[in-house]
RNA sequence: GGCGUCGUAGCCAAGUGGCUAAGGCAGUGGAUUGCAAAUCCACCAUACGUGGGUUCAACUCCCACCGACGCCUCCA
C-alpha cells in the first residue's frame, strides 16, 4: 500500500516509509497543564491517534510518544521580551478564585501556589480526557506520555551538547542561547529563514527590546536555559539553578525516547514558528543528523460554528464542557465527540457545530446498532478478514491518500447500508474499521446505563401500543424523550437509548 | 510589515488540461408506521471565491484581486 501524507517540511504529499521499515518513531506535542484541555486540543491529539492507529492497522508498529509541559514556562523568552503572566501562576490564581467561590471540586489542588501540584492536577485531568475520548497513547500506552520535569538531565545534556558542538551560547545575562547562525537550515520548515529574521526589530509590534537584544549575537537566538533562583520551579545546571527554555524538551524528549531521527512528528499549526523551527536546530545541532523528523504532519485550527473559539465569544469549550452538556444542553457521549473531532482531514480547517455534534452522533449510533446486529447474527461465529477484503480496501486506500477521512467514512456508511451476506465476516471488517475509528469501542465500553425506571417504561409502551391505547404510550414515549432518551417501537417491542448528543 | 496554509453544494470531500463535476453526511419526496423513530427507494452543484490571461479545450496552468485561518509573544 502507498501511504501519502502531506509533510510541512516539503509541502507535498511525500511518501511514507518507516525509517526503519516496520517501526514508525512518531512523537506528538501534548499540552500543557494549566488548564483542562479545549476541544481544539484534542482535535489535534486525536488526528494524531488517528494517524497512529491507522499505521497499526495496516501492519507497523507504532511508537507513539507525547509530551506533557508541566514547567510553568516565563511568557518571555527572557524577561525583556514579553509582559505576559505566566500560565502556572494564571492558573494559580484561577484555582484560588475558584476555591474561595466553591467552583473548584472538592479537593483537587491542596496549595495552589504549588505548581507541581497544579500541573498534576491537569495532567490527571488531560489523560482522564484522553482516556474517555479513545485517545490510544492515553489508555493503552500512559508510560510514553512524558512529563518535561521528568527530562530535564537530558535536556541539559543536550544544551552542553550544543554548546560544545558551536551551537549555543552563554550570553552576556548569563542565560544559554541556541545560535541560530550556527544552523543554516533554521527557517526551512516555516519560511522564516535566517536573512528575513535579520529584520526581526522591524516586526509588526516592534516587540524586540534592545537592551535585550544586546545580551545576544543575533535576535532571533532563543534561549535554551535560564538561570533563575527565585522561579519555584527550578533545577541546578553547570549555569545556575533556573529552568529549561521551551523547546528544548520536546528535542530532549524525542531523543532519549525514540532516538535521534524520528519517522512522524505532529502538532497543531501555530507550533510551526518558533516552536518546531527551534526544535529541528536543537535536534539537528545536538546529533548531527541531516534529518530530525521526517514528515511534519500539523493540524489546523479548529473553529466553532465557523468563527474563532475564543472565551469572549462564549464559544470556548473544554471536553469536559462538552461532554457534560455546556455546549449543547445535553449530555454528549465521548464517542460522538470523537467522531465530530476526526471527521475533518487534519490539514484541514475544521468547524465545531452543534448540529455537526448530533450528526455525528447519529452516525455513531448507526455503526454501533450495526454492530451490534451483526454481532448477534455471527454468534459464535469468527472470521479471519484481510486488507485485501473490498470494503478494507477501500477504506484504507482512502486513509493512504493523506488520511482522507471523509472518503474512508463513506466507504463505511455505504457499506453498513448494504444487506450483509456474511454476520462473522461483518464483524471481522467492522472491528478492523473501528480499530482506527475508535468510536465503536467507546460506546461499548460506557455500559447502558439503563435503569429500572426506563425499562419499566418501555414496556408500558409496549403494552399500550398492543391495546391500541394510542394516548398512553405518546405520553411515556414523551417522557423518555424528555429524559435524553431516543424510544424506537417495533411489533416486538420498545427500546430506550440515551441520546448521544 | 514579514512568513505560511487555504477557498468545489448546508457540512466534509474526490478531482492535478478534455466524456453529462465521485462519494458520504445533512436536506427533500415517497414506501413503511396509529403517529414517530429506525429502515428502504428516489431526488438533490450547467457549477468549482472574483476578474483577467494562456490554450482547440481550465475546477485543474499563469497573473491580479477578494476572503478565511495560523505564526512572527505562551498557545493544538
Amino acid at each position: 500500500m502507498e501511504i501519502r501524507f502531506y509533510n510541512s517540511l516539503t509541502r507535498s504529499d511525500d511518501l511514507f516509509q518507516p525509517i526503519d521499515g516496520h517501526t514508525v518513531k512518531m512523537y506528538s506535542c501534548g499540552p500543557t497543564v494549566y488548564d483542562f484541555a479545549h476541544i481544539g486540543n484534542f482535535r489535534s491529539f486525536l488526528a494524531a491517534d488517528l494517524v497512529r492507529r491507522f499505521l497499526e492497522a495496516v501492519g507497523y508498529e507504532v511508537w507513539h510518544v507525547m509530551n506533557i509541559t508541566d514547567v510553568g514556562h516565563m511568557t518571555d523568552d527572557s524577561s525583556a521580551d514579553g509582559a505576559g503572566e505566566d500560565k502556572m501562576e494564571a492558573a494559580a490564581k484561577r484555582l484560588k478564585e475558584d476555591k474561595k467561590s466553591g467552583k473548584a471540586p472538592e479537593g483537587c489542588v491542596a496549595d495552589p501556589d504549588n505548581p507541581y501540584e497544579i500541573a498534576a492536577y491537569y495532567r490527571d485531568a488531560f489523560l482522564e480526557d484522553g482516556r474517555k475520548l479513545g485517545m490510544k497513547v492515553a489508555f493503552e500506552y500512559p508510560q510514553r506520555v512524558h512529563c518535561a520535569t521528568k527530562f530535564i538531565p537530558q535536556m541539559i545534556k543536550l544544551i552542553e551538547k550544543l554548546i560544545e558542538r558551536g551551537h549555543a551560547y552563554v550570553g552576556r545575562d548569563g542565560v544559554v542561547y541556541y545560535d541560530v547562525k550556527s544552523f543554516p537550515d533554521y527557517g526551512r520548515l516555516s519560511g522564516n529563514t535566517l536573512d528575513k529574521l535579520e529584520n526581526l526589530q522591524e516586526g509588526a509590534g516592534g516587540r524586540i527590546d534592545a537592551s535585550n537584544q544586546a545580551n545576544k549575537r543575533n535576535p532571533a537566538d532563543f534561549m535554551l536555559w535560564k538561570a533563575d533562583s527565585t522561579h519555584v520551579m527550578k533545577w541546578d545546571s553547570p549555569w545556575g539553578a533556573g529552568y529549561p527554555g521551551w523547546h528544548i524538551e520536546c528535542s530532549a524528549m524525542a531523543m532519549e525516547a525514540l532516538g535521534p531521527e524520528i519517522d512522524i512528528h505532529t502538532g497543531g499549526e501555530d507550533l510551526i514558528f518558533p516552536h518546531h523551527e527551534c526544535e529541528i536546530a536543537q535536534s539537528r545541532g545536538g546529533s548531527g543528523c541531516g534529518s530530525f523528523a521526517r514528515f511534519w504532519l500539523h493540524t489546523r485550527f479548529l473553529m466553532v460554528e465557523g468563527t474563532k473559539m475564543s472565551k469572549s465569544k462564549g464559544n470556548f469549550f473544554t471536553v469536559r464542557d462538552v461532554l457534560g452538556g455546556k455546549a449543547t444542553g445535553t449530555e454528549v457521549h465521548p464517542a460522538a465527540l470523537r467522531y465530530e473531532l476526526i471527521r475533518t482531514q487534519f490539514g484541514a480547517q475544521c468547524n465545531f457545530t452543534m448540529k455537526g455534534l448530533v450528526d455525528s452522533a447519529n452516525s455513531v449510533r448507526k455503526l454501533s446498532e450495526f454492530a451490534e446486529r451483526v454481532e448477534a447474527e455471527a454468534g459464535a461465529k469468527v472470521v479471519e478478514v484481510g486488507l485485501d477484503h473490498p470494503v478494507l480496501k477501500q477504506f484504507f486506500a482512502a486513509l493512504a491518500n493523506n488520511l482522507n477521512i471523509s472518503e474512508a467514512l463513506g466507504v463505511v456508511h455505504t457499506w453498513i447500508s448494504t444487506p450483509v451476506e456474511d454476520p462473522a465476516e461483518a464483524v471481522a471488517v467492522l472491528r478492523k474499521i473501528d480499530s482506527v475509528l475508535g468510536v465503536v469501542e467507546l460506546t461499548k465500553s460506557a455500559g447502558s446505563g439503563d435503569d429500572d425506571e426506563i425499562t419499566v417504561l418501555c414496556q408500558a409502551i409496549h403494552e399500550a401500543r398492543q391495546r391500541r391505547d394510542f394516548p398512553t404510550a405518546d405520553l411515556h414515549r414523551k417522557q423518555l424523550e424528555s429524559r435524553g432518551y431516543e424510544v424506537r417501537s417495533t411489533a416486538e417491542g420498545t427500546v430506550a437509548k440515551r441520546k448521544m448528543a
